[in-house]
RNA sequence: GCCGAUGUAGCUCAGAGGUAGAGCGCUUCCUUGGUAAGGAAGAGGUCAUGGGUUCAAUUCCCAUCAUUGGCUCCA
């Protein structure tokens, strides 16, 4: 008999070699219907996995991760089943569980898959599934987990092994289907009740460009019919806040062929909604010392040999620009720090000078590989609400601290609850892609750790993300699927300002090196309006909206006293507009609600007889009658109140 | 750049080897109204572009361009 402790601290007798399914069983029916996979000691099991000793175990339904891990990893396997049966002969990459489902990488030979053949795969898994088979685990020795694979011609496989440790080694089995697995797995099949095959896409043999491309297919399982359909609707609703189709309803900005792909074009609403974000910063950041310069859009190509970005990305840039006069090249700019580094030379500085804080919204173009282009949040031109913050050591890290309470202080403004903070360092096994001694690398990362923790900043920490120069702190926020795109940047950099040969004169009348923070709190103005919309659905906050207010007036009759209201409003600085339309006041009001305008103001007889608006709140609904000085008073209130610190 | 999908009216989409359709939007007319769609008529398309197959191609095939789901990349 063995002692099994339970996550409440109380503990029971078994005998040895009991599974964690026949434990639930043994505290309850209902819990052995909905437990998924078990911890064990810290460790996640099968839950068909005996136990031989004492243990504490904590069982796993389907709302907790855990459970989630073992049922999508199981779905992959058994849509690897399904296919080895469909398609003899193909070799299997990796099939792991993901954030929402999983995905199976298959090298399919000479087989071509496309979307019209994955519901013949789900018809083989649906099969798999009503056989209930078990899935078995096996440990097995490194020498023979190599023959296995060797024998059946797995290269990716023997690869995986080759990298693994004997006596760590594990295959899972279900019917003719054997896979090489950490695990863990449900016990059978017969689990997974409901499931969908969502997309085919290439994926590169251990992410790397320069292996084979191997077909993924991606999926997602349930252990509900109802809770996928649920989930496939969920998706549909995400789609209608894409930041692509709102971005056209509500005219914000569009593409053009003849222009170029991924060059956006700002509409008149669009501009006006990024003016005032632009507006809001440039306010903000003169609170905090910053001064605007502005910069060309072109620089010498020599500029970038010596900022070392001609070396690391001339290749794949927009190429120069040629003039008439033959040896002159121009690169339309990739970036703003090096113009910058230009203005901190243009005269001597002094230590009482620092920190300088140089300030541009400014322009810059990179060649983006095609593929990657997305709506908004991916382009090859936009526009950094960028800054360079030239200091001294000792002001490092108050100065990283400050850009920090900016970017928090943006997010508040905007409502960007969830966001992560991510510390981006640089991979210690590839130093090679990166420039700058180990020592102000060193300095650069401790400085951003120091100003985190100063912060009480709750991080991720991710090896591999720094740019090429230094490392950096990043926010990243999610969009309406789930993607997660990098919002704010800070960055230390000890490098540029070597490059560039900058210094000032400190107190001891020497010559010192300055340091230097780049830094974009939104981001880039595209990126950032792109989340925004998804975040807000295209209700944006007042102080924000395009238009803030538009007059319905019931009837023809009385549009003239529509538009005498809309210029009074417009004269209180409220953007404000007039449906009059040959339309009923029922339509107007659906018209506007759908172009998310925030007040709507009825207007009819009883109105104009007394200089009054029946407002209405886009959303909410009828908020009763105001005289015109009121709703202005009550409409300007609230945008201060959106915007005070 | 790579793997898969898509491209038809301003928007959302249907369609078939034989000269193109709906709803919304737009224009005009009727209606003059009170908190989420009043009625009628009309205009609007080189079916992404270029080749090929065919008596005939917007439809089938190939290429290109663009969009899109991923991968890789992201100064």
């Amino acid at each position: 008999m063995i002692n099994i402790t339970l996550p409440n601290g109380s503990v029971r007798e078994f005998e040895k070699g009991v599974s964690g399914l026949e434990i639930a069983k043994n505290i309850s029916h209902r819990l052995a219907k909905e437990v998924l996979s078990i911890t064990v000691n810290d460790e996640l099991w099968d839950l068909s996995r005996p136990i031989e000793n004492d243990a504490s175990i904590k069982l796993h339904k389907w709302d907790e991760e855990e459970a989630k891990h073992a049922y999508w990893h199981s779905s992959a396997h058994l849509m690897a089943e399904a296919i080895e049966i469909l398609y003899p002969g193909v070799k299997l990459g990796i099939g792991p569980s993901i954030e929402n489902g999983f995905y199976y990488d298959i090298d399919f030979n000479d087989y071509s898959i496309s979307d019209s053949d994955l519901p013949k795969i789900e018809a083989k898994m649906q099969e798999l599934v009503k056989a209930k088979q078990p899935i078995e685990r096996k440990e097995v020795s490194k020498p023979v987990a190599l023959e296995t694979y060797t024998k059946k011609g797995d290269p990716y496989k023997v690869e995986l092994i080759n990298d693994l440790e004997d006596g760590t080694i594990t295959f899972y089995t279900q019917g003719n289907f054997t896979d090489l697995c950490r695990g863990p797995h449900l016990p059978d099949t017969g689990y997974i009740k409901a499931f969908k095959l969502l997309s085919i896409a290439g994926a590169y043999w251990r992410g790397d460009e320069k292996n084979k491309q191997l077909t993924r297919i991606y999926g997602i399982s349930f252990p509900k019919k109802s809770m996928l359909d649920e989930y496939l609707v969920m998706l549909e609703e995400a789609k209608k806040r894409d930041h692509r189709k709102i971005g056209k309803e509500l005219e914000l900005f569009t593409f053009s062929q003849k222009v170029g792909q991924g060059l956006p074009l700002w509409l008149p609403k669009g501009a006006q909604l990024r003016e005032r974000l632009e507006q809001f910063l440039k306010r903000v950041q003169k609170r905090y010392g910053y001064e605007q310069v502005i910069s060309p859009h072109i620089g010498q190509k020599e500029l970038y040999v010596t900022s070392g970005h001609y070396a690391k990305y001339g290749k794949d840039s927009f190429q120069p620009i040629k003039t008439p006069s033959e040896d002159e090249e121009f690169l339309l700019k990739p970036m703003n720090c090096p113009h910058h580094c230009e203005i901190y030379k243009h005269k001597p500085r002094s230590y009482r000078d620092l920190p300088v804080r140089m300030a541009e919204f400014g322009t810059v173009y990179r060649y983006e590989q095609s593929g990657e282009l997305h709506g908004l949040t991916r382009v090859r031109g936009f526009t950094q609400d960028d800054a360079h913050i030239f200091c001294r050591p000792d002001q490092l890290k108050e100065e990283f601290v400050k850009v920090i309470d900016i970017v928090l202080y943006i997010f508040k403004t905007l409502n960007f609850q969830e966001f992560t903070a991510q510390i981006s360092l640089r991979d210690p096994k590839d130093k090679g892609k990166y420039i700058g001694s180990d020592e102000n690398w060193e300095k650069a990362e401790q400085a951003i750790i120091e100003a985190v923790e100063k912060k009480g900043l709750k991080t991720t920490t991710v090896l591999g993300e720094a740019a090429f120069y230094g490392p950096k702190l990043d926010f990243m926020v999610k969009d309406a699927i789930g993607r997660k795109w990098q919002l704010g940047t800070i960055q230390v950099d000890y490098n540029l300002p070597e490059r560039f040969d900058l210094e000032y004169i400190g107190a001891d009348d020497k010559k010192h090196r300055p340091i230097m923070i780049h830094r974009a709190p939104f981001g880039s103005m595209e990126r950032f309006v792109a989340v925004l919309i998804e975040h807000s659905g295209g209700k944006f906050p007042l102080w924000l909206a395009p238009d803030q207010a538009v007059l319905l007036p019931v009837s023809e009759k009385f549009n003239e006293y529509a538009k005498k209201v809309a210029d009074l409003l417009n004269n209180y600085d409220i953007r404000t507009l007039v449906d009059d339309r040959n339309e009923k006041v029922g339509k107007k009001i659906r018209d506007n609600e759908l172009k998310r305008i925030p007040y709507l103001l009825i207007v009819g007889e009883k109105e104009a007889d007394d200089n009054l608006v029946s407002v209405r709140l886009q959303g909410v609904g009828d908020k009763g009658q105001m005289t015109i000085e009121d709703f202005a008073k009550h409409l300007n209130e609230e945008v201060e109140n959106q915007i005070k610190q």
